[in-house]
RNA sequence: GGGAGUAGCGA
């Protein structure tokens, strides 16, 4: 079974729904029945292919072979709402969690923000904040939960709530990650807010934290919508310095800079390089 | 260190 559910973590991946079934066709003739894990799997796989009714139909299912699903079942169908754009059924499977008494992890209050970001429901983000919080064992919010937040605010054009919530991860001391600050970076994007972005970039560093090249990217995208190419190129240097390889998500983020100013031969240069 | 769920990639 455990190699079965690999394989459909594969096609999860993958995003192939086809295959995903495929492999449960064959476990059922071989005679094997599905546990928690697979059907957890399973529906994740139809989760990232956006296919909402399949979630259900594969949950039913499980309900009706007496599989009991636990918590990593339920973030599985909640993402998958969500990433459906369904909201609304993400906040209802989460409901009925509950209602089992099944206790919410981090992971399931992360999985909720991500929806209301997804929807640019914000408040409703900081609401889920607020819940994870008022649990009888409260749950504090991680890196993860941060980059979530930051995200939600950034696609509703909330930046300075963005940058409280980057302030509200340095004030509670909660470990970062390359991905939360770019997320923070991003925001920065949005305003071509240079400074803060570089101050952030020296927040990571003294948090011995690896750049990566989407960070760098990112970076090097607020000083394209900053129309600072000089900037851009310092960026891509200091990059190569620190032995990060640029690639085709650094350049396009060079080439996004050189089509905001309209430096087309600059362009055209780094192409060639 | 061995199977499942969450965040960085819509100019």
């Amino acid at each position: 079974l455990s190699t079965y559910t690999q394989l459909l973590s594969v096609c999860a991946q993958a995003k192939d729904i086809e295959g995903a079934f495929e492999v449960f066709t064959m476990l059922e003739k071989e005679g094997l029945k599905a546990d928690c894990f697979l059907y957890t799997t399973l529906i994740s796989a139809c989760g990232k292919a956006g296919k909402v009714d399949l979630i259900f139909q594969v949950f039913h299912e499980m309900l009706k072979k007496g599989v009991e699903p636990n918590i990593h079942t339920y973030g599985a169908l909640i993402d998958g709402c969500a990433r459906a754009g369904q909201v609304g059924k993400a906040f209802g499977a989460y409901g009925i969690m509950r209602s089992k008494k099944l206790k919410p992890d981090k992971v399931i209050f992360n999985t909720l923000i991500t929806a209301c970001g997804r929807s640019g429901a914000v408040e409703r983000a900081f609401d889920v904040l607020s819940e994870m919080n008022s649990e009888p064992v409260p749950i504090e919010p991680d890196h993860v939960t941060i980059g979530a937040l930051i995200k939600a605010c950034t696609k509703a054009g909330q930046v300075d709530r963005a940058m409280e919530v980057y302030r509200m991860m340095q004030d509670k001391g909660i470990q970062g990650s390359v991905e939360a600050y770019t997320e923070a970076i991003h925001a920065c994007s949005i305003t071509g807010d240079v400074d803060t972005a570089f101050q952030i970039f020296e927040d990571m560093k003294g948090c011995n934290i690896r750049p990566d090249e989407v960070f760098f990217s990112a970076l090097i995208d607020v000083a394209g919508h900053a129309k600072q190419l000089d900037t851009c190129f310092k960026i891509l240097k200091e990059m190569k310095q620190m032995r990060v390889k640029p690639g085709v998500v650094a350049y396009s983020a060079i080439m996004g800079a050189c089509s905001n100013t309209g430096s087309w031969e600059k362009g055209l240069e780094v192409y060639r390089d």
